[in-house]
This record gives structure tokens, sequence and C-alpha cells, in this order.
DNA sequence: TACGAAACGGAGAGCCCTTCTCCGTTTCGC
DNA sequence: GCGAAACGGAGAAGGGCTCTCCGTTTCGTA
């Protein structure tokens, strides 16, 4: 409903004072990090503690929590989608832009979208949608170049590349594991040699599309 | 594991009863599962309730969280200790035996483990330290042999694999997605491609020992 | 600089989930 | 068939999360 943000309904078409717009940013960006580490059921509190605002600015930006996962998400798809698109067209080498999108996408923590997948979250909403659809494309569009070129395994899809990717680079949850980020990069070039061709391995069942991960809720 | 269970201190000796014995096994079984999806801090309740017991009977057995953590590390250390021997016994190729201890670990859900980094969990305890050495003996004595017969990078530790191993096989946390152990085979395949020799890239950082692991706390 | 409106933050009430215990009932072993 | 061991449901106690109230601070403008 941000097409316009407040909509009809609300005068929202006033601009937020500037350390509104500023403290909103550092929310998504806190919700972002409390999700990938606590899952679907992070708690708001922290997501206020991360932003360093008072928790009663969170209530006041965002309804409830589905509305701040709403906002993650978009904005999470967005710039993943836009990671991707840049490497397509900037590197001239089609592995090199896959592997190029992957660590930028364990940056912009693409793990966020997993409370997506809950049965709380309405993937069908349009924006929501939209912005799914234009990430998908963007990857694969990276995958079938690499495909096509003939260094990508052709018996994967987008969704073995993202669950994975969002797996590997899910933080431990309880454990403030400080020197864990240093191996997670190693852990992806693993997976990522992985998946060159020619194929190592034949892989058993069938390559997932992100749709495949949201049937099976 | 239960060497010696409840120590010098308590009238342990005497045989447990029964069913006693069979719900023992059950809770264990039960908090395995529970703690790899839920992660350190798994409810007792739900413990309870997947091994069909009352709340009751559980901390009837354990004294508290703690203890049963310890005796799920110590089942599944030795569980996948055994598993990794036989493996490396009785496969005649050395990466059909890393390949072999690397889906059998996920089936004992090694992820389980993870609460044995949190500081909660004293690791220094004997009993823990020697179930952990002769795990990591075991898988070490596999990856060595494979490494040595030019099928396995040699820039990888245990800990690489050990860690990647876990979070490939972590279940989304909240969504009881059923249709996604399907996926985890490919991609512990996936990744299991890329650890194969030649190393089809160079890895930054520096191989992970189990000890790097504990150490970053 | 001064003022009004917008935004903020801390504290606390309400709620739910988890932990842990009590005690009557059931099951096992002899 | 009996005694002891083990069980399970229910419920009290405790803790954390959610959300709101209201006094204070900050921003934008004249």
């Amino acid at each position: 409903m941000t097409l316009d943000i407040g909509t009809a309904a609300k005068p929202r078409t006033m601009r937020l004072r500037a350390d509104a717009t500023r403290n909103r940013e550092r929310m998504v960006d806190a919700a972002r990090e409390t999700i990938v580490e606590f899952g679907p059921d992070f708690p708001l509190d922290e997501v206020a503690r991360r932003a360093g605002v008072g928790n009663a600015t969170l209530y006041r930006h965002f309804t409830d929590r589905t509305e701040l996962i709403r906002q993650v998400a978009l904005s999470v798809m967005a710039r993943t989608a836009q990671r991707a698109e840049d490497a397509l067209v900037e590197e001239p080498d089609a592995f090199s832009a896959l592997q190029r999108f992957v660590f930028e996408a364990a940056d912009e923590r693409v793990g966020a979208l997993c409370p997506m997948l809950s049965s709380a979250f309405d993937r069908a909403e349009p924006v929501v949608e939209q912005g799914r659809r234009r990430m998908e494309n963007a990857i694969t569009a990276i995958m079938d170049r690499a495909q096509c070129s003939g260094q990508l395994r052709g018996d994967i899809a987008v969704g073995d590349l993202m669950v994975a990717l969002t797996q590997l680079t899910r933080p431990l949850p309880g454990t403030g594991c400080v020197g864990f980020d240093r191996f997670v990069r190693r852990h992806l070039q693993l997976f990522l040699d992985g998946l060159r061709a020619p194929a190592r391995s034949t892989l058993e069942g069938t390559a997932a599309t992100l749709e495949d991960l949201q049937g099976c809720q």
C-alpha cells in the first residue's frame, strides 16, 4: 500500500521530518539484521534497540509487525534485484557475474526474506509480487547467461541458489559468534565451485524455483 | 554416552525400569530434533510433546536444560563419530566415504550440536571433550584420506565441513516447510562437488578447525 | 531567536509462553 | 497381587514481548 504510502485515507502526503526519515531507514535496516538472526519471530524491541530508537518510535512508523516485515521484504528485494541487474551488465564474464551477485546478496542479507515463506505473510499482494518478480527475473538472467556460456551446471534453478545462499549466510541463533562471518565467504565460494559446469555429480530431485519454495509453505 | 550418567553422587547405579529407559531415549531423540529446529532456546515442553511424554517426566530425567543438552550432544557426537568410522572402513573410495558421511551426518542432525557454541555450555568437561575429540578424529581421518588420494581439495578443514553441513541442513525457523528436505540433499551434493579436487577457486581466510569455532564463542 | 508542531523515548500495564512442581493415577517387576 | 517406580495433567510462578501513555526533545520556519 505504499504505492503512495498512507494511501488516500491518511494525510501522509506531507513530507516526513528529516529525523523521521533517517530513523525510518535505520529501523528497516535494523529489522533486516534482526530477522536474519532471529527468524520470523524476531522481537520488535530488539529492532528498536539496534536502530537506536525507542520502541514507541517503531510502533509509530509501522502499525504492526506485518507491516514492518513487508517494508523489509520490499527493501531487500529491490536492493538485491538492483545488485543482480548491475552485476549482469557490468561483469564481462558470465560466472563472475554470478559470483559477484552471490557475495553481494549475502551482504544484503537476503536471508531476511525468509518470513515471506511464513503463512502470516501475504505474498500475493501486488507490490510484493512485483518486487519478487523483478528479483527473480534478474537472478534468472544471470544464471541463464552462465548456463548458456557453459560455465554453470544446468540442473539447478533460482530456488536452489537462493535457499542455499540463505542457509549458508544465516548466523547461528543465540550465539553472537563474531568470527563467524570470516567463514561464510569460504562456504559460499565452495558452494559456487560446486555450481560450476561440468557438473561433478547427478542431483536427485528437481531444480527448485521460488514458487516451489512458496508452495511448500 | 551413558558411561556413568548420574555420576557417583546419585544412586543411579540401579537399573532403570524398562519404560523409563525407553522414554529417556525418546526424549533425547525428541530434544535433538527440537534443538535443530528451534536452536539453543528450544522450549522444553515441545521436547516432551514430541517424545510423547508428560513434561514432568522430562524434568524427572534431566535436572535442567543444560543436562538435557549435554546428553543430546554426547549422543549426537557418539553416533556421528560411529558413522564416520564406519564410512572410513567400509567405503573403498575415499571421496565416497566423505559423501556417505555427509549425508548420514545430516540424518543424525549434527546441527543439534550448535548449542555447544553457546556460552552456557561447558565444553571443557572431560566426557564432552572426549566425545568431541573422537568425532573430530574420525572426520579428520576421512578428510585426510580423501585429500591424500587427491580427490578432496586441500584448503579446507573439519570446521569448514561441519559448519556448512550444519547450516545447509538447518530448517527455516517458524516455517514448517514440509517439502524443504527434498532440497537439502541437493544442496549438500552441490557443496560436496565444490569440495572436490582440483579446487576451482582460491579460498580466502584460513581453514577452520572445530577449535576455531569454539574460540569465537 | 522563538514558537508550534512533529517526533521521540522511557516506563509500565497486559498478555502469552515457558518453566517447574504437586499429587493422584498407572505401569512395571517380582 | 503387591509395593515401588514412573507417569501425566494441571496450575502457580516467572520472564519476555507487545503495545500505549505522556512528558520531553528536536525540527522547521518566521
